[in-house]
DNA sequence: TTTGAAAATAGACAACT
DNA sequence: AGTTGTCTATTTTCAAA
């Protein structure tokens, strides 16, 4: 199970993954080696999914953030969900309850391009789309 | 300015954002040296925001996860906006375009505590929610 | 969980192209 | 400019306790 000094292990990692198990251990008062172990454990178990980055994708020429909503026609759902990984704008993917039954965050270049995606998408199903404005930055 | 090369590391690191200087270089035939400086570039701009992990939050007791579009009450959003920090379910919050006007993500532990999230959250606008079924994974 | 020792890497700098 | 080699300090890795 994972216990408390584990969950600081987790809460330091997700502000800086690249920290080493040195400096990680240095923070809770631990060997490097005991937290490599604990480390590898989360891995090991699951709980760690992945070591990623946060990109500021407006600094790299992709301008237009936006969650759509995807009420997906009868009978399609499994098509469109093996669809999805067809489309590098789509970033996260989720299942959800309710009026609509697919959450997506994409990720594009311009309006038009936004645009040519939803072309895309309003095959799938009906699409509902919000704009990213800005980040609440915690 | 970011070229190909840079995409390649930002690609890979966003998979992997633990591999060591030396192995992002054999993945692009690069010095590790290079890889370090090019990495170091892509953080001082800013492209780089964070280093973090996906967890497994249902591995860690965290049951629910759900998406909460907010309505904010007619100038109350400033106000709303700083209160996000207060909230630990929050995990992610956005301001969006529409009739809605701030998007979150909150993980917890089950449905008592989302329903007591909810209620805090009323006070602050209309919600509506939409409980995480999956991940559609890519 | 800790220690110890070998292998690998990080980080800094000078030099090269 | 971007890239590379060299150097030392630090870290990783793995065995053993």
């Amino acid at each position: 199970m994972v216990d408390s000094t584990d969950k600081k292990l987790l809460d330091i990692l997700k502000e800086n993954s690249r920290l080493s198990f040195a400096d990680l251990g240095r923070k809770i008062n631990l060997s490097p080696s005991s937290v490599r172990e604990r480390v590898q454990k989360l891995e090991e178990e699951g709980v760690i999914k992945k070591y990623d980055i946060q990109i500021n994708n407006k600094l790299i020429g992709y301008d237009l953030e936006a969650f759509i909503l995807l009420k997906v026609f009868p009978g399609k759902l499994k098509y469109v969900i093996n669809k999805v990984n067809e489309f590098p704008e789509i970033t996260v993917a989720h299942r959800i309850t309710g009026n609509q039954n697919i959450h997506l965050k994409v990720v594009v270049e311009n309006q038009l391009r936004l645009q040519k995606l939803l072309d895309k998408l309003m095959q799938f199903g009906d699409t509902n789309t919000f704009l990213i404005l800005s980040e609440i930055t915690k």
